[in-house]
DNA sequence: ATACTGTCAACTGTTGACAGTTCACTCCCG
DNA sequence: CGGGAGTGAACTGTCAACAGTTGACAGTAT
């Protein structure tokens, strides 16, 4: 742990703040991986403070998903079985697939030139990290369905979406993903936002819903899992016609 | 307040996990309404607990978007704006439309038949509390979306709109509902479930926007506001094709 | 050798006291 | 009589000590 001597440095707001922004920090960036136990005192005495804070910090993080509680055990970084993975991916989809239809209503062409410019940006910049192997590319991808949805201007779907897309990002931080898949992602994007552009909401709909669903079957394949833990005709088949 | 005596008969597990579901009933049973700011000494001696465990509960709930809090100012129930509103309508739209082709996919038939059989039920009810006046009529409509939606078996969207819907209730809870408006919408739950039984996506799907519709703008034209705040005509226009 | 029970260390849960900040009220000055 | 600085009560933020629970380990009986 690097600990006490940023925590030190920061020194700004309530010391629970800093602690939540700290933990949340240490969480998001795998210091502290799924399934961990976080000892109150180690922890306190890591960061320089008491557990009064500590334990506030923790509470507020478990209240937003990050952490699960234990009576009299402790708290445990949140792990995410395949189903639940699954139900993210779905989650995703349900709020990106709804949020692209307000970003074709509402957005101004003028944001979406601004988004189509940044694309631009990021696919040379991925060209030139060609084996740069860096995980900001994904970062990045996410930032642009991060992006787009933002311009449908509505600040709860933002809100539950950017959850979501954290929560799946440390489910899957361990897999990797190839450049032919970064490539293809990014390929995707460009035509998505094309369609957007031309304010075609079924054209952006349907491109969407196969980005997402390639994005998810290559993740669950990369985990070592079959698309569907339960009913795999059925599943796939759904995915197929929506 | 009836405080104390309560809390004190509860006694098991934590105290904050106590105090928790304490508060969290306070909010959503109206004791505590939106704006208002909570007085850690006096709560915390009015639960008869002491201002640590109180504070974690506090943080607790902030982290899940109950309340929230200003630097040494202290804790205030989340009031929401008409815009905040109208964002959560929309989030609960893009929730329960996805849900719904998950349900037509995945439900059991004998689910459905039961789901149904509680619809008819609760239709009864209603006409018996001709002038009954409780609220519970709003609640047993929620739970229908809810089931409905549980049938998709996600349990990420079952979560994000058990608590959409939780803020919707404390947003909207001043504002009742007419028995005119109460039947109509039990009739739609009826046509929508006839045709989730049918299996038909897309006529599901679309009873269900139209349904979703009619709720939104009800409420808002008895909050008194009108439909859309920012763009009327594009945003009425939206609804309309979606 | 195995299973059971009692003990102990480590950790979480809770408390009351202390420190720092905010807000409202008062008092003084223009 | 109105407005602004000063003062104090009330409240939130933080801490360190205390109490209760858990899980592991060792010792004993079968």
């Amino acid at each position: 742990m690097r600990a006490a001597s940023d925590a030190q440095t920061i020194q700004r707001s309530s010391i629970s703040a800093q602690a939540e922004s700290y933990l949340r920090g240490m969480i998001l960036e795998g210091t502290l991986s799924p399934g961990d136990r976080l000892n109150e005192v180690a922890l306190a005495e890591a960061i320089g403070i008491s557990r009064g804070p500590l334990r506030e910090a923790i509470k507020r993080l478990s209240g937003q998903g990050y952490l699960t509680m234990e009576a009299h055990r402790g708290a445990y970084v949140r792990s995410y079985s395949p189903r639940e993975i699954v139900d993210l991916y779905e989650l995703r989809s349900a709020l990106e697939l709804f949020a692209i239809r307000l970003a074709v209503e509402r957005a101004s062409t003028a944001d979406l030139e601004a988004l189509n410019e940044q694309l631009k940006a990021e696919k040379a910049r991925i060209r030139a990290h060609a084996a740069g192997e860096h995980s900001e590319p994904y970062v990045a991808e996410l930032d642009f369905h991060q992006q787009l949805v933002a311009l449908g201007a509505n600040a709860a779907i933002n809100e539950q979406l950017q959850d979501a897309n954290h929560k799946l990002f440390l489910a899957l931080r361990s897999t990797s993903r190839s450049e032919r898949r970064r490539e293809q992602s990014a390929a995707d994007h460009a035509v998505i936002l094309e369609r957007v552009m031309a304010r075609d909401v079924d054209g952006s709909v349907s491109l969407l819903t196969g980005h997402l669903m390639d994005s998810m079957s290559n993740s669950l394949s990369v985990l070592g899992l079959e698309q569907s833990p339960e009913t795999p005709s059925e599943r796939t088949q759904h995915e197929r016609k929506l």
